[in-house]
DNA sequence: ACGCTTTCTGAAAACGCTTTCACGCATGAA
DNA sequence: TTCATGCGTGAAAGCGTTTTCAGAAAGCGT
C-alpha cells in the first residue's frame, strides 16, 4: 500500500525520472550544471508529477528565506498605496516575496513577528520597530533599510526619504516671493514625526532667507489630520489670530484648513493661500486646486528594496537617498487658474 | 572551540536550561503542559539567549506555514488601500502572517510564486489567477476564497464581494424617482469586469421597475477610468446623443464625466446629473459633490479572511458573502446642497 | 500494598530540501 | 600508456523544529 500524500516531493521526481534527489535539485537551483539530457527528463518529471518544491524545506537547508520584509505603523494613508506599489514591484523584479507587517497597536515583543527568522532583509517605515529590536537586529548585522526615518546616530542603517526641507522652503519662498505673503501659518505633524520637523526646518529657512522674522503663534497643531486641522484653524480664526496663508502640513491637513475657511467665509487664495504636501490625488480636483509639493514615494520604495538587496549580496549600501521633491502649483497659492478645471 | 553560530538555536535554550529540545518545543508551542517551574527556566533561558524559533524548521516539522497569501493583479486603485487594511488587521487578529504578491504582468507558471508550499491558504482577487492554477488549487483541497469574482461554475469556492447590483439599482432609482430623469447613461467598466456586469443589471432593472425602455445608444465605455470615461462622454455630445443623466459606472470615471461635462458648458446637475459608485475619498470634495453608493470594503477584506480561517479549521465557509452597500446622496444627482461643503 | 491511570519528560524520527564530499569516467597532456 | 584534470552524479549529512512513542514518576482507588 503506498503511502498517500498530499504533494509530490523530491523523491518522487527523483524516482520518476531515475536520479537522485541531489541531481533533482540541481535543476531545480540551476546552481550546478546538470546533463541537458537528464535535466530534461527531470523537467518532464516535475511537471507530471506537478510537483512544487516545499519553501520551508528550501529554507531550512539554504539559510535563505528569499523574502523581504515590510514594518509599517499603519496601513492607509494617501502615500500608502504608492509606496507599497513601488516595493511591490522591486521586490518582484529582485525575485524576491514579500511579508508585510503591520506594528499598529501591538504589543510587540511579544511574538517577534517578523526579524531574522522568516526574512532576509526588512524594510522599516518610520518608527514602525521598537528602538531595542532595531538595535538588537543591526547589532547581527541583519540588513536594514529605513524608510522616511534618519536611524540613531550610532546606528549605520541606510535611510531613503525625500526632500522634505527643500521641499517646503520652495513652498513657502514662492507664497512669499510670487504672492508677497508675510505671516505664514505652519501646521505641524504628529509630535515627533520627522518629516513634519523637516518641513518645518524648510519653512524657517524660507522665512530666514526673506527677512521675516518668525512668530512661533504661527506654528500649530495639524497632526496631517483633516479633521484636526480644521478644527485648529477655527480655533486660531475664533483667536482673531492674523495670516494671510497656510502651509498646511501636508493635503490631507489642507483639506481641513479649505474646510475651515470655508466655514468662516474665507477667500481661497484671496484672503487666505494655501499650500499642501504630497500631492495625493485630489489635490487637483479640490476647488480652488491644491498648490503642493509632489514627492516620488513610489521611487522611495523601489529604492529602499534597491538598497537592501545590495545589503543582501554583500555589497555596500548608500547611507542616505534623498529623493528630490517638486513644487506643483495650482490655484490655491494665487497662482492663475490652471486650464485643466473651470 | 566553539562553534560560532549567528542564532541560538533550540538546542542551544535546551542546554542553557537543562531540559531537552522536546520540552523547550513544549512551552514554545503550548500544546503540551510542561511544569511551571521547569517552564520558566526555559522561558529565562530562551529570553537570556535572544532565541528566535526559526519559522521554516518550524513550518517544515508542523506542516503548517502560518501564512495566508494574498494574491491581486494591480497595486493600486482607489479602493485597494481599504482592501489591504482589512485583510492584514484580521490576518493579524488571527494570528497568522501575510504574504502579497501581485501577478501585474508577470509570466504565470514561470515560478509559482505563491500556493500551497509557501501558503496554509490563498486570497484572491478578481482575475490574479489564472484558471488552471485555481482548479488545481482547488482540486487539491487548498483553502482558497475569492473575492469580487465569482468562481467558475463548478468549483465551490467562497466569495466574498458586495451588492453591486441593488447598489446601482437604488442608484438608478433615485434618479429616477426623486429627479425625473428618463434618458440615464450608463458607462461599463472594463470587458468582463463582474462588478460592472453586475452594475449593469441593476441599472436595467431600476429602468424596468420604472416602465423606461431600455436604450443600447445610452450603453458606452467608461473603462472606470478617468480619461476613457471622459473622451467617451465628449463623444456622445458630439454625436448629439440626448440624455439628463449619467451612470458612470465608479467615480473615477464619474471625474471624466464631470470633465468631459465642464468642457461643454454643461451644468451639473442642472444640464445632467451625475452619478459614480465606490465613495472614492474626494467624491464628497470635488464640486459638487458626487452621490454615489459606499461599499464597505474594509469589510470585505475581513470577512475573505475569517472565511479563509473558517475553512482553515476545518470548518464549513459560506459559499457567498454579499455586503450590503450605501447611497450616499451629494449634489451631483440633483438633490439639495449638503451643508458640508458650500 | 498493588495495579492502573495520569502527568510530565526525553529520545529519536520525521519534515523536504540544499550542499558537501567523493567517486567514476572521459579527456588531454606528458 | 600513464597520470592529472575536470565534469556530472549519487550518498549522505545537515538545516532546526515538531511530534510520536515510550518510560519514569506520581497519584489514586481498593
Amino acid at each position: 500500500m503506498k503511502k498517500t500524500r498530499k504533494y509530490a516531493t523530491i523523491s518522487d521526481v527523483a524516482e520518476h525520472a531515475g536520479v537522485s534527489i541531489a541531481t533533482v535539485s540541481r535543476v531545480l537551483t540551476g546552481n550546478t550544471p546538470v546533463i541537458e539530457e537528464t535535466a530534461e527528463r527531470v523537467r518532464a518529471a516535475i511537471a507530471e508529477l506537478r510537483f512544487v518544491p516545499r519553501t520551508a524545506a528550501r529554507t531550512l537547508a539554504s539559510r535563505k528565506t528569499n523574502t523581504i520584509g515590510l514594518i509599517l505603523s499603519e496601513i492607509g494613508g494617501a502615500f500608502f498605496p504608492h509606496l507599497l506599489k513601488g516595493i511591490e514591484a522591486e521586490v518582484r523584479t529582485a525575485g524576491y516575496e514579500l511579508l508585510i507587517h503591520s506594528t499598529q497597536g501591538v504589543r510587540q515583543h511579544q511574538h517577534r513577528a517578523v526579524g531574522e527568522h522568516n526574512t532576509d532583509g526588512l524594510l522599516v517605515f518610520t518608527s514602525s520597530l521598537e528602538l531595542d529590536e532595531l538595535k538588537r537586529l543591526h547589532s547581527m548585522n541583519f540588513p536594514l533599510v529605513l524608510m522616511h526615518q534618519t536611524p540613531p546616530a550610532d546606528l549605520n542603517i541606510p535611510v531613503i526619504t525625500i526632500e522634505n526641507k527643500d521641499g517646503a522652503e520652495m513652498l513657502v519662498s514662492h507664497l512669499i516671493e510670487k504672492h508677497g505673503r508675510r505671516r505664514i501659518v505652519y501646521m505641524q505633524g504628529p509630535e515627533g514625526h520627522e518629516d513634519s520637523q523637516w518641513r518645518e526646518r524648510g519653512y524657517r529657512e524660507a522665512l530666514e532667507k526673506h527677512n521675516i522674522p518668525f512668530d512661533p503663534s504661527l506654528v500649530v497643531k495639524g497632526e496631517f489630520d483633516e479633521e484636526q486641522a480644521s478644527s485648529t484653524m477655527q480655533q486660531m480664526i475664533a483667536d482673531g489670530i492674523e495670516f494671510d496663508a497656510v502651509f498646511a502640513g501636508d493635503d490631507d491637513a489642507a483639506m481641513g484648513v479649505y474646510r475651515a475657511l470655508k466655514l468662516t467665509s474665507r477667500i481661497i487664495p484671496d484672503d487666505v493661500a494655501v499650500v499642501g504636501f504630497d500631492d495625493i490625488q485630489f489635490a487637483r480636483y479640490i476647488s480652488p486646486a491644491l498648490t503642493t509639493i509632489r514627492a516620488p514615494i513610489e521611487e522611495v520604495g523601489r529604492e529602499a528594496v534597491r538598497q537592501l538587496i545590495h545589503l543582501l549580496n554583500g555589497q555596500q549600501a548608500q547611507s542616505l537617498v534623498l529623493m528630490r521633491t517638486e513644487l506643483v502649483i495650482r490655484e490655491s497659492c494665487g497662482c492663475a487658474l490652471s486650464d485643466h478645471h473651470q
